[in-house]
DNA sequence: GCCACTATTCAGTGTTGCTATCTACCGGTA
DNA sequence: TACCGGTAGATAGCAACACTGAATAGTGGC
């Protein structure tokens, strides 16, 4: 991956991670696959655990072990209250930053 | 500053800056006082200087030291061809990351 | 002489994502 | 049995970046 991208990514993955767990809880290595689909083809599998477990550190989100068919138990991940206004202020800076790096763009044409 | 915003400006200050110098030549006290108009109402002052010195050690711009009417010696910093490359890569990596949060956020409403 | 404003620099800190590696569970195959 | 691939998670060490806080230096006005 690119070295831009991976600055970039620096404060934005975590929101990413939020918003997906926003949609429906699901576990680690489920999350990691969700993101190469989505294009972030080479995002770490470790980058993706060591988040989770900031996350669930500064208590945003819920955990339940579940067992697996194949392979060993999963981790799924659930985001909570504090989880949700966490992910609320993420999109309040997300918007401000966005727009001003749009004008920025635009103003450059 | 939020924390949040701190984090997220990793990887993008770097791009502001460049965007700013790519609409004209500026100083870093001069670029500080930009950005904080902007809205980036507390970004250090040493950020500043600090990313600058970096991408001045990169090649990506050009620097001319400049007498100033009040105050020690400017030094002026102006974009160059190889700036403007990166600058143009910056672009599309941030579009393609503002591309899929987009998304996310849509989705979720 | 002192202060405010302009302008730059730097050492130390915390957070973050990446690399690389390890553990562990399961099913299929030689 | 022995091995391998896919699933699932954990972790130590590293590099990059923005912030804190302070220092340095030049100019003009009181």
């Amino acid at each position: 991956m690119g070295k831009q991208m991976t600055e970039m990514l620096k404060g934005t993955l975590e929101g990413i991670v939020l918003a997906i767990l926003a949609a429906r809880p699901a576990y680690g290595y489920e999350i990691t696959a969700r993101l190469r689909e989505q294009g972030f083809s080479d995002i770490a599998e470790g980058t993706v655990y060591a988040l989770l477990v900031r996350i669930e550190q500064r208590g945003l989100v819920d955990v339940q072990k579940v067992p697996s068919e194949k392979g060993p138990p999963r981790k799924v991940y659930s985001l909570n209250a504090q989880g949700g206004d966490y992910l609320e202020e993420f999109w309040r800076t997300w918007s401000f930053l966005a727009e001003r790096i749009e004008q920025l763009h635009e103003g450059e044409r």
